[in-house]
DNA sequence: GACTTGTTCTT
DNA sequence: AGAACAAGT
């Protein structure tokens, strides 16, 4: 190594020394790459890097960058209890370059982390791996997040699943089980790291205080607190998860997704837990409850499938994975966009759900599907919209889910919802909240409505209405888009789609070159302000340790309330006592715009809306898969082939799916050659990352 | 017991 | 839309 031994603020004895970079996996028990850390024995060091520049517009939002400072306190202090020195923790722009001079600094030999499979970090940590490598450093990477890495799980002919039942049917038939949950290490062994600089990680700013504090009340982050939750959910809601899991509120879910998430707890560990009180469950002849335990592990199988497709399709982030969605004509609407953040479209559960989310940055799976059902088929936004603005507001904010969330709703998938069925707001409402208990919670404005009408208060008679203290269009809106005039639109937009995707399969065979795509190829329709906010548009300093706000949404601001129990307590009873100011805590931009304008906007929408054609006019040519035998790269194969337990040295590296039935109609995101670099394959994420500009950097 | 008709679910 | 399932003829 180049680095003398007189510089390094870990001693520099000639040892094995380890740093374990922790990414999203900030627990302590069934972590491989602490676990192999303290068993070989060298003096590890903990690891964390802040940064978020990285991830482009998905840097984490407000409610995720208050958990991130929460566990990592957490985990900071069960390190220390195990008898590691501290977690270092750095700020930079480049989670690489912050790495290569944390191993200078410490005279590290080794690096030990745990896989991602998101679009950015396959990329990042096979470049981490090469120039480790390059330095003479050892690097050695593992599983932590999934029950099987994405290459492992393949057809009869092995290639990937392309949709969802039968890859869960053969995670749950695989010859062997995921490996058993591996207890936390007795003992760390710790270099002298006083000496070693840490920066001081800043995750909120002063205008974000007050919110985050509110979060406290309802959340806890930190593994040990996330194995209590999974403890109380296992002896608890479990059971009935089956019976109840169609309600509205989280009373029946598990509330653990944001641990998961942040890989503070162990989906093996959760699995297996699962697994045995299945078997208990089945032996006793509880029909109910282990019905509720096969639901329940098909939710962590969406949870994994969302990362295998992340690997087998990076981009399915933002681009429809069947092509002719590409060509569907949005209606780019921001006015639009923002009464469906605001909870202002006329449609009850919808308007709750957008409510409960930016009050407490929580929803439903339920709701979850509701509104972005309603965002992508009654709105016609584009969903990549909605997606971003889950982003920014979920408290368990996952790209690859949410991905896979809304490319199910968009009907981007094999598998997924039909796009032309409208899901009437109306039906879901009393099939998901009968009693309107949902609705008056999160709509004050419409407490007092009787239960017939809460899910379509547009039907109601004067009389009940002004019973119940309600003007619609001033109290409460009428619905933004009529359901019936929307059905129209989709079904023209729908045609529209076809004959785009006709006419491009005309020029494509009108004998234009194979494999012109990617240079021709049409962004995807950007962010409207509101949601680029959060994006630093300064010039990223290195190391420079400034809160990452250069305009910034107003915030949440409601109390966060998750648990049903202390919502009934304090929240409703609250919105129930003043429902004058009740408007305080609807989500606003500065203040609510004058009715005359939204009548505007009601019209507006029912005559010729603003469109632009979705994506890519000229050029979305399926790649013709000529290459599909050569089209694993050496890394994977080697790695599927050669992968038995736990010892990796192979970072996951993504290469393009060979061809099986389905992938003739997927869109040809993962065009040809096997040589060249995923990023080269991929211009959108060179643009996703700003790869320029960490290229620079270095 | 073979037919209907209705309901729920689909990632 | 279509499959799988339930409950009624």
């Amino acid at each position: 190594m180049s680095v003398s031994s007189s510089s390094m603020c870990g001693g520099g004895e000639t040892g094995m020394r380890i740093v374990v970079w922790f990414r999203r996996d900030l627990r302590v028990e069934d972590n491989p790459a602490l676990a192999a850390a303290a068993r070989a024995g060298g003096e590890v060091v903990p690891a964390y890097v802040w940064s978020p520049e990285e991830d482009g517009p998905y840097h984490p939002g407000r409610v995720s960058r208050w958990w991130i400072s929460q566990s990592l306190q957490h985990l900071d202090a069960s390190l220390r209890r195990l008898g590691a020195g501290k977690l270092v923790t750095r700020r930079s722009t480049d989670a690489v370059v912050a790495l290569l001079q944390l191993v200078r600094d410490t005279g590290a030999t080794h690096v030990y982390f745990n896989h991602l499979y998101d679009p950015i970090s396959l990329v990042r940590d096979h470049r981490l791996k090469e120039m480790l490598a390059a330095e003479g450093i050892v690097v050695q990477s593992f599983n932590a997040d999934l029950l099987y890495e994405p290459w492992e799980v393949v057809d009869d002919e092995g290639q990937p699943f392309t949709m969802f039942a039968p890859f869960w049917n053969r995670c749950l038939s695989m010859p062997y089980d995921p490996p058993a949950p591996l207890l936390p290490p007795k003992k760390i062994n710790s270099g002298n790291l006083s000496m070693c600089p840490s920066d001081d990680l800043i995750f909120e700013d002063e205008s974000e205080r007050g919110s985050n504090a509110l979060l406290a009340r309802a959340w806890t982050p930190g593994w040990q607190n996330a194995d209590k939750a999974l403890t109380a959910f296992l002896n608890g809601p479990l059971a009935d998860y089956s019976v109840n899991r169609k309600k509205a509120d989280s009373a029946s879910t598990s509330l653990l997704s944001p641990h998961l998430h942040f890989g503070e707890l162990s989906v093996r560990k959760f699995f297996h837990l699962v697994r045995m009180k299945q078997l208990v469950w089945s032996n006793e002849g509880n029909h109910a409850a282990e019905e509720s335990c096969t639901l329940f592990l098909r939710s962590i199988g969406l949870r994994e499938y969302s990362r295998y497709l992340s690997f087998n399709h990076p981009s399915s982030h933002e681009r429809p994975l069947l092509a002719h969605l590409r060509f569907f004509p949005w209606v780019v609407d921001e006015w639009h966009f923002k009464l469906w953040r605001q909870g202002r479209t006329g449609y009850p559960l919808v308007d709750a759900g957008m409510r409960e989310l930016w009050a407490t940055g929580w929803l439903h799976d339920r709701i979850r599907v509701v509104v972005s059902s309603f965002f992508v088929k009654v709105l016609q936004l584009p969903w990549r919209w909605g997606m971003k603005y889950f982003w920014d507001t979920l408290l368990d904010a996952d790209l690859e889910s949410d991905a896979l969330g809304w490319q199910y709703i968009t009907g981007s998938l094999p598998d997924g919802r039909e796009l032309d069925r409208i899901d009437n707001p109306q039906f879901e409402g009393y099939k998901f909240d009968p009693h309107g208990e949902y609705v008056r919670r999160w709509i004050p404005e419409l407490a007092r409505l009787p239960t017939e009408w809460i899910h379509h208060p547009w039907d109601a008679p004067v009389s009940v209405l002004q019973a119940a203290g309600i003007e619609l269009g001033s109290n409460y809106p009428l619905p933004i888009v009529e359901l019936d005039a929307a059905k129209a639109r989709l079904q023209e937009a729908l045609s529209e789609m076809w004959q785009l995707e006709a006419a491009s399969r005309a020029t494509m065979s009108n004998g234009m070159e194979e494999g012109l795509g990617d240079s021709s190829e049409v962004p995807p329709i950007e962010f409207p302000q509101e949601l680029q906010m959060e994006v630093d548009r300064q010039p990223a300093q290195a190391m420079a340790n400034v809160p990452m706000t250069a305009r910034r949404r107003q915030d949440q601001m409601v109390p966060t309330m998750t648990s049903s129990l202390n919502r009934a307590e304090t929240e409703v009873s609250a919105d129930l006592g003043n429902s004058e100011d009740t408007r305080a805590q609807v989500p606003f931009h500065a203040h609510f715009e004058p009715r005359v304008e939204r009548q505007d906007a009601i019209q507006n929408a029912e005559g010729p809306a603003p469109r632009i054609n979705g994506v890519h006019q000229n050029n979305i040519f399926q790649q013709p898969q000529h290459h599909r035998r050569e089209a694993v790269a050496p890394s994977v194969s080697e790695a599927s082939s050669s992968w038995t337990g736990r010892e990796g040295a192979v970072v996951p590296v993504w290469s393009p799916p060979a061809a099986s039935g389905h992938s003739e109609t997927f869109a040809a995101d993962e065009a040809d050659v096997s040589s060249r670099s995923y990023l080269d394959r991929h211009p959108q994420s060179h643009r996703l990352m700003n790869w320029s500009q960490l290229s620079q950097s270095l």
